[in-house]
DNA sequence: CTTGACTCTCTCCCAACCGGAGACTTGCAC
DNA sequence: GTGCAAGTCTCCGGTTGGGAGAGAGTCAAG
């Protein structure tokens, strides 16, 4: 019989695992003297420690060791089990590759730049919606704000009209080249609640749920291009690509102050 | 003013996540209604939420990024953190591959063999010693029981004269390779508390913790050359190497049966 | 008998949320 | 004005595998 502090010692476990064992039903002491409650330990239980020690060197979790050692499942089970854990593992291992390699990166900017970016670039999935559109072109970039305002008066009349509720903020989508600044395609867009067919040069059309890299920048219009060179040099040495038109969203702000966003939707490169 | 179900949609976290952020202090709503206790976030408040979710993925945890984001530190700060997050995330790699190895290793070996092994080897690090012993020179692999018997009662016959006690399970300290069963070379040891000089045959000597690849064994005493098979296979694909004489560990038993730990002292390859 | 080393139970803590219960609010439709 | 659905609130428990510490009791040796 071998105290608690002993058998321990001898398994090179703690006190507190060995505590957590008895009370997870995975290793009962083979006596425990009910007036001081002491835990007593056989040696013949040595082997079982170790048992659950390798299992959980492989990943399982208590319950699921507590499993395997009761059923004893055979052979072809166990190996369903470990591919499982092994594919587990595998994904754990690209993710965590993954944010190393996102931490290099930051690394070699804030060495090279000597500052941290300010524009903070983020992956997240942009929600499905229903739109209704006006599509324009502009022939030269100083001509946007008048064909953009007048698209959006467009579709301002086009959802009066038809007795629709604007549901979040208006939206723009590029279909040219942030960088070419001639003979840009561009949707004026505006969020609503249901599908309706378009009337004249409103379409309405429902976009999915996509993944996008997004960059919010608040302030003076002209810091514009900015997002658009921070994005794009982020896509460069990131595992993604870019799979659409991108989309600028104007969110509301209250005062006079315009605050939007850039989206690039993306998909990871195969 | 914008309700947590809409920001958190804007910002493709979770309602959860936003209420969690506000109760850390990460990131408060611009206004919380007094009477009803409902969160309104501004559209300025998105470029804070992004950068807590970069700072995220680069492996911070919250209450770090509460002080990159309160105190701002400079470069120079921020690259050091980065770096030491670097050197986490490689940990937790190397970590996570040598698990992905471990798993594998066991997945061969259950398509090879069909069964899972019984025997479980485990690292662990052997408490440190001091132990009074008795080398012996055994010329035949039959003669172990009564040569051993003879140092074990050298060693005790010491141990009594000095008035000493045992402190812990006898154990025995071998020389030589254990697939060779001719003039083998062994310390008959028992562990005991304090440093003495030695005496004629017997030596006190104390051994350090070592870090050790163990397997215990209960039942005939035949079947022993299985550990040791096991543990040089185990050995030969795992990164470590034997720094030292194995071990046999004695353990008593209370009834007849005899539980046998053999441990070879290892260390990882350089 | 004392002393020191162990051991017991109990409770809280970690990290970053998720899920559910039960109660209230909001906002739109009728 | 009323109803109703969807949204929101707080509170609590659970996740994983123990670790830390309090306060009390126990063991074994001298």
């Amino acid at each position: 019989m071998i105290k608690i502090g002993d058998f321990s010692r001898i398994g090179g476990v703690t006190v507190a695992t060995l505590r957590h064992y008895d009370e997870a039903g995975l290793l009962k002491p083979s006596l425990v003297v009910e007036a001081t409650g002491y835990r007593y330990y056989r040696i013949e239980q040595l082997p079982r420690l170790n048992r659950i020690i390798v299992f959980k060197e492989l990943g399982f979790t208590l319950s699921e060791i507590e499993y395997l050692l009761r059923d004893k499942p055979d052979a072809a089970e166990i190996r369903e089990l470990l591919r499982q854990k092994r594919a587990e593992s595998e994904k754990r291992m690209t993710e965590e590759f993954a944010k190393l390699q996102r931490i290099e990166r930051r690394i070699q900017i804030i060495e090279k730049e000597n500052t941290m970016q300010e524009l903070e670039i983020v992956v997240k999935t942009a929600p499905a919606m229903t739109i209704a559109t006006n599509r324009v072109h502009v022939p030269t970039n100083d001509q946007v704000p008048d064909l953009l305002d007048k698209a959006y008066g467009t579709v301002c009349k086009f959802i009066q009209q038809n007795n629709l509720t604007q549901k979040g903020p208006c939206l723009a989508i590029w279909y040219s080249s942030p960088n070419d600044f001639t003979d840009e395609e561009v949707d004026a867009a505006i969020p609503i609640e249901k599908v309706i067919s378009g009337e004249g040069d409103v379409k309405v059309q429902q976009i999915p749920a996509t993944e996008v890299a997004s960059v919010v920048h608040s302030g003076p219009f002209e810091e514009f291009q900015e997002c658009h060179r921070s994005l794009v040099q982020w896509l460069e040495n990131s595992d993604y690509e870019v799979v659409g038109p991108y989309r600028e969203i104007y969110h509301e702000n209250g005062d006079g102050d315009a605050t939007t966003e850039v989206q690039y939707p993306i998909a990871l490169k195969n």
